[in-house]
Parts: structure tokens; sequence; C-alpha cells
DNA sequence: TAACATTGGTTTCAATTGTAACCACCGCCG
DNA sequence: CGGCGGTGGTTACAATTGAAACCAATGTTA
């Protein structure tokens, strides 16, 4: 892992300098952590619980869903989640015949992952329901506030990712 | 060390956009968790490798950094925490001599914890680091940008707290 | 004051998740 | 061909996490 190679670049905030006080509740980092857990926990729950998907496994169906054909390698590049997690989604998803395997027979180390006819029963129902619970979540927003949030988190994200490439701050 | 989450860079090789219709890479929820992870991976790394603490137990330094003298119920409440992370938190710090326990002689069940010398001394390395974080990633926006920020957290989270308490969505 | 419910906190066990090792296959170079 | 490194994908094992059972002290009710 690229842990010890760091570019120290840092713009101290004015004022942000005061020590011994640090407020978790108004920490960044911490508000969105308590923030996305409630959201996936309660989406998890709403179609875990009727159709037996865990978060990875919804994932793994929400973009095949949109892509049919992927190579597990290539959904590891599209949802940035690991390897093995979605061997497990993949193979779980097939025990509940959500899923179809084919070999590639160009490359038979390969398979072709495709929705099967009732993974795409599943897949339409359950993206009125996801979507159902955004529309509600940004409900609370107005529409500003939401083009707002839009190019906030695209930045946040960004800066974010600068820190797992280049190296942690120092 | 966890999963790093690449932005999902949609680019399609195989297969077409089909029916339905779940951009995952705009899709509120995921976004906010491939965020929130990312951003508490690069911080936990950070100061857990320096000081060997986990996230759960950095949090409950933070909060007794500011509020001495807390029990652990009341640790419950203020980092909305389960009573078993806390627990454990509390005795891998007690391990590392991070914070002291002593009985509350009013109600012999009650333990009041404090940060040690020595927790003192920790916190008062990390509050700054974590600070640092934290403005590095706000500073990549705008003043408006933080403020319209701080309030659309407000929302979403107050929105999926009522998930929480009044049940999901139907 | 005996019984019972509640609260603070820990332990136990099972499920989830990450890391690393692994197998099978491809492609290339000699 | 015959190795050999790299890639797709799975397995094995260890660490983390959560749910529920548990112990001990307190409060409550009769």
């Amino acid at each position: 892992m690229t842990t010890d190679n760091n570019v120290p670049q840092m713009q101290m905030e004015t004022g942000t300098a005061a020590r011994g006080d640090l407020h978790l509740e108004k920490f960044l980092p911490y508000r969105l952590s308590v923030l996305s857990n409630r959201v996936s926990n309660a989406i998890a729950q709403a179609y875990g619980a009727r159709f037996d998907l865990t978060i990875p496994a919804w994932r793994v169906m929400a973009i095949l869903g949109r892509y049919p054909g992927l190579s597990a390698a290539e959904l590891v590049e599209q949802t940035a989640m690991d390897k093995v997690a979605i061997s497990r989604a993949v193979s779980s998803l097939l025990k509940n015949d959500y899923i179809t395997r084919s070999e590639d027979p160009a490359d038979r180390r390969r398979q072709v992952l495709n929705l099967s006819e009732l993974g795409w029963k599943v897949y339409e129902r359950i993206v009125p329901l996801a979507q159902q619970y955004e529309s509600d979540l940004i409900s609370s927003l107005s529409v500003e506030e939401r083009e707002q949030l839009d190019g906030i988190i695209e930045k946040l994200m960004s800066r974010a990712q600068a820190w797992a490439e280049r190296g942690l701050i120092d």
C-alpha cells in the first residue's frame, strides 16, 4: 500500500487552528459517516428484507442492470468494490438465481455475467424502491441545494481521492 | 486496510444501457457511502498507524477530550455508537493506558472515564491532525459551499433519521 | 422487604469483511 | 513445445462487527 510517501500539502483554515476542541458533532468526516450509515442501512433493510440481498449483491445487480455482460473484473472497476467482495456477491446471486454466468470462449478464465429472468424482475422492482428512497431523501432539499450538493460531493470526492493517490497529509 | 474506493467512471465497452435507469454513479446514497469511506479510511490510517487507535477508540477519546468524566452509557448517547463498540473501545483504550476508569461511588454500576496523562498527550497530537484533514477536505469548497453543505447535511440527516424512527418508506 | 423490572456494562457466538495465498488459464519469449 | 510472469477468480484464515444472552447493581412496587 502507498503508505509512507506523502505529499504534504496543507491549507490551514483561518482560525481553525485551535487545539483541544474537537466538536465531533461538527466534524465533517464524522457527520458524513453517520449520515451515510443511516441512509445505507435504511435502504439495505428495505430491499434486503424483501429480496434477500446484501448491499454488495445489490450493487452488482444495479451495475449489471445497466451494463449487462460484464465480467467480475469489470465489476470491480465499476463498483470500486474489491475482488473478493464481488466474488462473494456473485456467488450469492447465483445461488438465488438472480444472475447467470457463462464462460467467455475467447478466454476461459473470464465469466460473463448477466441478470437472469428472475434477476430482471427483482431489478425492476428494486430500482423504483431505491429511487423512492433517494427522492424522499432529496425531497428535503430545495432545488438549488440539490445542485449545490452535487457539486460539493464532487469536490470532496476528488479531494479525498487525492489523499489515497498521493498519500496522506503529513 | 479497507477497500479503496475509486470513482466509478462508467465507460461502456460491453452491453448497453438497458431498461430501468439507475445511475449508480449519480445515486446519492451510493455516493455518500463512497465519499464517507474514503474520508474515514484515510484519516483512520493516518492516526491509527501512529497511535494504534481504531476509529471507535479515537471517537471515544475525542468525546472524552471535550467532555471528561462521562460514563460508557453517556458515550453511547454522544457518539451514536452502540454499547458493545463502546465497551470494546474502552477496554482497548485502557490497555493502552490512554484513559482511566473509576467507580462512581453513588452508583456502583457506573464507571467514570477520563483521558489519562498519556491520553491527553495523544489527544493533543491527534486533534490538530484530524483538523488538518478536515481543513484540507473543506478547503476544496468555497465559503458559501461550506455553509450550504452544513445545512444540507442537517436536512438529510433528519430525513434519514425519520426513516429509522417512523419506519421505512412503504 | 421480597419480587420484579431497568440500567450499566461485558461476554459469547455467528455473520461480515479484509488479507493473503492459491489454482487455472492466458500470452509471451526462448 | 516448455517455462514463466501476469490476470481472472476463488478459497482459507484472521480480524471486526452485531445481536442477543448475560451478570451485577439499582429502582420500583406491593
